[in-house]
DNA sequence: CGTATTTGACCAGCGC
DNA sequence: GCGCTGGTCAAATACG
């Protein structure tokens, strides 16, 4: 279908931090509030989003970071090293979901397009790619090492259309 | 029959 | 320069 929002959104593909991007985040943060409500999902522990421009310590600042948290929160992560900022060029939102599924409903339609076992974790990784026409946005689902019933989705890029899949 | 998922192989980047 | 790890692709398979 064609998705359209509203009929005066430009939503420029060239401008990926334009006015939309602040409107995908703004659907997450919605989405986060209703999941504690109406999603099946049993509740979120935590949330945690930044701006993460490596590419395998993400896991490590989700588990460190929320040790202390009871609540969907969110957190900044700024203390990369200065090598690592030259790299920053997509937004990275992390979030740490008590479920047992790892595929929950969050407005989006997904296609899983590979599987994992990464290091960091004894628990495999997996890649999904949102299956809109023009939407590169992906997400990586893992299990959390210490906690199995604690899944890890990893947002990599912006929505350039409504959750409204 | 069409679409989604699975799984192994391949490629690129980074660290040593 | 080599090895390791993460990420992506593509063919095969399963399911609706």
């Amino acid at each position: 279908m064609v998705p359209k929002m509203s009929d005066n959104n430009p939503k420029p593909p060239d401008s990926p931090e334009s006015d939309f991007s602040k409107q995908w985040h703004s659907e997450l943060y919605d989405y986060l509030n209703l999941d504690d409500d109406q999603l099946p999902c049993d509740d979120l522990d935590s949330f945690v989003s930044g701006h993460v421009p490596s590419h395998n310590t993400q896991a490590n600042e989700v588990g460190d970071l929320v040790g202390s948290s009871t609540h969907q929160e969110e957190f900044s992560i700024s203390k990369q090293r200065d090598v690592d900022e030259k790299k920053e060029v997509r937004d990275r939102v992390a979030f740490k979901t008590k479920s047992e599924i790892e595929i929950m409903n969050d407005g989006f339609k997904w296609r899983k397009y590979g599987k994992k076992k990464v290091k960091n974790s004894p628990n495999p990784r997996n890649y999904f790619k949102c299956s809109v026409d023009g939407c590169s946005v992906k997400k990586t689902v893992e299990r959390e090492k210490d906690d199995p019933r604690y899944v890890i989705t990893t947002y990599v890029g912006t929505h350039t259309h409504p959750s409204n899949s």
